[in-house]
DNA sequence: AGCACGCCGACT
DNA sequence: GTCGGCGTGCTC
């Protein structure tokens, strides 16, 4: 919707009068330059954060008017008119200096983080209302019409007068096809009105009746309260086991927000698996917050962007990219299950969104509340330091105790050959499922197995993309490549060797262990959850529901079981191989092994009956086994930290990674070279590297990667700037920033 | 991100 | 002789 609009003229202007004035235009593109500088025509008010159409190219684009002064240097010939002054809410000047803030952090084009804040193209279109049918004025009291067929008179009973009715909805309640609708339509018995759009968004009541708090709860949020209620920036670090309560304690801080008048914001990290958590809401709200997630459709997301905008959304649950929304007066960010890796973004812009929430809170001077059972070490170190509050729930509520942690040395009680279920577990599963109780095996890893070997040559089937092996998909008899999407047949021959039907799989994947799990239990109903077969919401709501439900046994899955579900009936948890996340050389191997395998204890024995959690395990000693068993996670991350201490890894330093890729080997290594060679010098500041990246070749790409680690009382974005300024490569060569890296990548 | 310009293989 | 592949470079 255009506020007023004009032509570009051309740049002649007459001498002696005063030249138009300019303003800076920041686009949503990656443009290293930042702003471009553009005419203002006379008649056209644009203040800073204003949404404008601009010419570029000789395209139409959208842009933000900018802060700071347009270049006076600039040819006055090379300026092109402001076209159009959307009638959108101006981007506020908190979100302004935010993406500058993550643009300049990440070391990002500050266009490119503007892209995320303007990430539905819908918004800045007036939003158009949807077409419905409804009945034709005139039609009603004549003859029966010759041209009523039974399926059409079905049409118009199910279609009230007066009434506007979608075409889908209408053929689905008459139980037509939407043809008959459509001919209904020709045939001029129906004509088209428009929808009455639904309220997407209804004001949660922050004094409708919810779950009522335990004192130690009531406690907590008390004192969460007061933090929101004090109107500035602080952070607070919110931890409790599983099953403590820890959502409706920050869900009260939420109601608290409301009653303020400012909204709030909650990041969870994989939205669409969270149908319990939004039930929890809805008990606590008596309605559904807004959403936003990679997967809603554009026209609600056009909907939710402009709505947010323009001050209508209160509560928003969404995934990381829901922190560049356009809220008017944040009051409080929540990041949920602060620990998890999945608020790292790795691609385009590389960023944290745990980190960037507490930047958006100082910026927005919000409250910001981060919230886990296992909080990583940074966050911890934090708290230590007296940046952060922490308020702790020491309970699991309810009659239910935590689970007893053992490990099953895998050494002493081996599976059978080509199984790798061991005795005790199967014991432990029997024994269960005879008392009438739900168990679950975890394993963290998709696919039937993740290795195929020629039992003849040796051969090992290889993505030839990737350094990775290719895992068997048994159901659709291929071998996958899990990081590039590369699928094959299985060979019946060795590709090596030419050998006849030696290849063999190697080591478990989930679904050999639901193959060995059927042929164990044969009479227990099985449910298999990984990505493939939960692909959406209404799967995981399904999901969910059959186990409540107790329409199932054994539960049987990848990394998702480990979500924030609530299972009531399960008491024993399996973990297949607890060593899995342990191998390799990355920083955070073990706490992050901690973290997930701590999660997934927490689902077992949240009701009445006791849980009983059994790890899989080669080393028993180890101290991720030792800190399950005891329970004392706190013991395992003051040990973590003290290893990471001496060395100034984070988060006693800095760390940034540069990814060095090429498509020819040797240019990656050339390159790579040339960059180690240009590498900073300075007191305080490591170089690691280069060495080949973790994946050493990923999408067809050789990547090498170098490490910048500095103390952390130095800035190193502005060594990182100069360091690549210093490096000319070729352009066949990408070079990716990642400041503050997270595992693998 | 688009969209031009620009220099080398298979078609009418 | 052209159509078109996508490498390279620019956009206030």
């Amino acid at each position: 919707m255009r506020a007023s609009g004009r032509k570009s003229s051309p740049p002649n202007q007459p001498a002696g009068v005063a030249s138009a004035p300019r303003v800076r235009v920041l686009l949503p593109l990656p443009l290293a330059a930042g702003a471009y500088d553009y005419r203002l025509p006379h008649g056209l008010h644009a203040p800073r954060g204003a949404f404008v159409a601009v010419p570029l190219n000789g395209r139409e684009m959208l842009g933000v008017v900018w802060d700071g002064e347009a270049d006076p240097d600039l040819a006055p010939s090379r300026l092109r008119d402001v076209m159009a002054v959307l009638d959108v809410p101006p981007m506020g000047e908190t979100l302004r200096r935010f993406v500058e803030w993550v643009a300049a952090y990440t070391l990002s084009p500050p266009g490119a983080v503007l892209r995320m804040a303007m990430s539905s193209p819908g918004a800045f279109t007036p939003p158009s209302a949807k077409a419905g049918w409804q009945r034709a004025p005139s039609e009603g009291r004549n003859a029966p019409d010759p041209r009523m067929t039974p399926a059409r008179l079905r049409v118009m009973d199910a279609l009230p007068p007066g009434e506007v009715m979608s075409g889908t909805a209408l053929a689905e309640a008459a139980g037509v096809s939407p043809a008959v609708v459509r001919g209904l339509a020709d045939a001029g018995l129906l004509v088209p009105a428009l929808l009455p759009e639904d309220d997407l968004f209804p004001a949660p009541d922050p004094e409708h009746p919810g779950p009522t708090l335990l004192p130690d709860q009531a406690a907590a949020a008390t004192r969460l309260r007061e933090k929101v209620a004090e109107r500035r920036f602080g952070v607070t670090l919110l931890t409790g086991v599983t099953g403590s309560g820890k959502t409706e304690v920050y869900l009260d801080a939420v109601a608290e927000c409301l009653r303020r008048g400012r909204q709030a914001l909650v990041l969870l990290p994989e939205i669409a698996l969270s149908a319990q958590w939004l039930d929890r809401f809805r008990a606590r709200f008596g309605v559904a917050p807004a959403l936003w997630h990679s997967e809603l459709g554009s026209r609600t997301r056009a909907r939710t962007w402009r709505a947010v905008a323009e001050g209508g959304v209160q509560v928003l649950v969404g995934a990381r990219s829901a922190l560049f929304l356009p809220f008017p007066d944040l009051g409080l960010i929540i990041v949920d299950e602060e620990h998890e890796t999945a608020f790292k973004q790795e691609d385009g812009v590389v960023y944290h969104a745990r980190d960037m929430a507490v930047v958006r809170a100082r910026l927005s001077q919000a409250s910001c509340i981060l919230v886990s059972a296992t909080p990583s070490l940074e966050t911890l170190n934090n708290v230590e330091a007296g940046r952060y509050d922490h308020v702790d729930l020491p309970q699991r509520h309810g009659a239910a105790g935590m689970p007893g942690v053992e490990a099953i040395d895998l050494r002493q009680h081996a599976p059978e050959r080509g199984r790798f279920i061991a005795p005790p577990l199967i014991e432990a599963i029997r024994e269960t499922l005879a008392r009438g109780e739900q168990a679950m095996l975890f394993l963290n890893r998709r696919g039937y197995a993740p290795l195929t070997l020629c039992r003849a040559c040796g051969h090992r089937m290889r993505c030839p993309n990737c350094t990775a092996w290719l895992v068997e998909h048994r159901a659709q008899r291929r071998l996958q490549c899990h990081h590039c999407g590369h699928a094959e047949p299985i060979p019946p021959t060795c590709p090596e060797c030419n050998a006849p039907g030696t290849l063999t799989p190697v080591g478990p994947g989930v679904e050999r262990v639901v193959e060995e799990a059927t042929e164990l239990f044969p009479d227990a109903r099985r449910i298999v959850m990984a990505s493939d077969t939960i692909p959406g919401p209404a799967a995981a709501t399904a999901a969910a529901d059959s186990i409540a439900n107790r329409q199932v046994d054994l539960i049987i899955g990848t990394q998702i079981v480990a979500k924030g579900w609530h299972f009531p009936h399960l008491t024993l948890v399996g973990v297949v191989d607890a060593d899995l996340g342990l191998a390799g050389g990355d920083l955070r191997a073990a706490e992050r092994t901690l973290q997930l395998l701590h999660q997934v204890s927490g689902r077992a024995g949240r009701a009445e009956a006791p849980g009983r959690v059994l790890l899989q395990t080669f080393n028993p000693d180890h101290p991720v086994m030792r800190a399950l068993v005891s329970g004392d996670l706190d013991a395992f991350m003051a040990e973590e930290a003290a290893g990471r201490r001496p060395g100034h890894w984070p988060p006693y330093g800095r760390l940034a990674a540069l990814i060095v890729s090429a498509e020819d080997e040797r240019e990656a290594d050339r390159a790579a070279r040339d960059l180690g060679l240009a590498a900073p010098r300075a007191e305080g500041v490591e170089i690691l590297g280069p060495a080949p990246a973790p994946l050493a070749l990923l999408r067809g790409r050789h990547r090498r990667r170098l490490l910048l680690k500095a103390r952390k009382d130095i800035q190193i974005q502005p060594l990182l700037r100069d360091w690549l300024a210093r490096v000319k490569l070729p352009n066949s060569v990408r070079v990716q920033v990642d400041v503050d890296p997270v595992g693998f990548l």
